[in-house]
DNA sequence: TTAAATAGTTAGCGACGTCTAACATTTTTC
DNA sequence: GAAAAATGTTAGACGTCGCTAACTATTTAA
């Protein structure tokens, strides 16, 4: 246990067991959000959602396309294929179980880019104790009035 | 509050108030580690703790020293300037919160690595609140305990 | 005190993921 | 159905931060 090794932020996600770059992760998981209705987005509108220009997403495209996530033709919508879809649905639930839990910590500024930040650094062993600890807080009501008074002394 | 926008992960990690990318604040974090007694540290010695090689740290010590947060001459030892110092260790009590914080919640899997991944992407008032919530929890340690028979359960 | 070992630097490459400028396609509108 | 508007793509540049290979400087030890 002493003997971890330390890497730069660089490299740990790098290492990263999943394939997926932080940024693949992003244009995935807005592609579902996007989908959810329509079941298809277009390059224009990711792009615009995540505050990209549009040939960034065209480039990002190709690469998910590549590695079999999305359906994409030059021109064409966007859509997620099944495996897509099955990552992007778990980048969504990542995302609200973070988003959830920053709450209860009593974070209030910028709690959607403090999510963003924090949902792709993290284990999936992490997410899943932190799901935990919010399953617990919500069980335990009484522990948040206690936290929320604790705090004003502070 | 419902306007928030999305960025990349990349994105936030750019535009973040700070001037330091990840990478920076990982090197500063490592010198005033291994500079705690010594007062210095040395290329070498730098490379490996970050498991970098040591055309980077040298190329990385340009850097800093331009922004003029190390010292540094070629061939020579590293030092950190006074201001270097202080973010240094900021970054290092940030660093030990989070790895306490994340014990807390029952991570047990790269406690290290997924600490270092996180302090990277956290705001100031986010590293407060959970600052706080860890005080909180060492305050009642009935909570704790009744968490780990929680988690037992799960 | 010089040869060998260790440490440090320079130069240049590569992946990623942005961007802008220029061009191509598709859709809308009159 | 042709001109205008909106959308999408290609090409190429740039910054960050790793890397290796080759070279330079310093330190150690015989």
């Amino acid at each position: 246990m002493e003997n971890e090794e330390f890497f730069t932020f660089r490299e740990y996600m790098a290492k990263d067991d999943n394939l997926l770059t932080a940024s693949m992760q992003d244009y995935l998981e807005m592609i579902f959000r996007l989908a959810v209705h329509s079941g298809y987005t277009r390059t224009h509108d990711l792009a615009a959602a995540l505050n990209v220009q549009p040939p960034s997403t065209t480039k990002m495209m190709k690469r998910l396309a590549e590695v079999g996530l999305v359906n994409y033709e030059k021109y064409g919508v966007i859509t997620l294929s099944e495996k897509g879809k099955e990552i992007g649905k778990a980048l969504l639930e990542r995302h609200l179980i973070i988003e959830e839990f920053l709450q209860l910590l009593g974070v209030t500024e910028n709690v959607l880019q403090e999510t963003e930040k924090i949902e792709h650094t993290i284990s999936d062993h992490t997410l899943q104790c932190i799901d935990n600890f919010v399953a617990f807080l919500k069980n335990r009501p009484k522990i948040m009035i206690d936290f929320k008074g604790f705090q004003r002394e502070a």
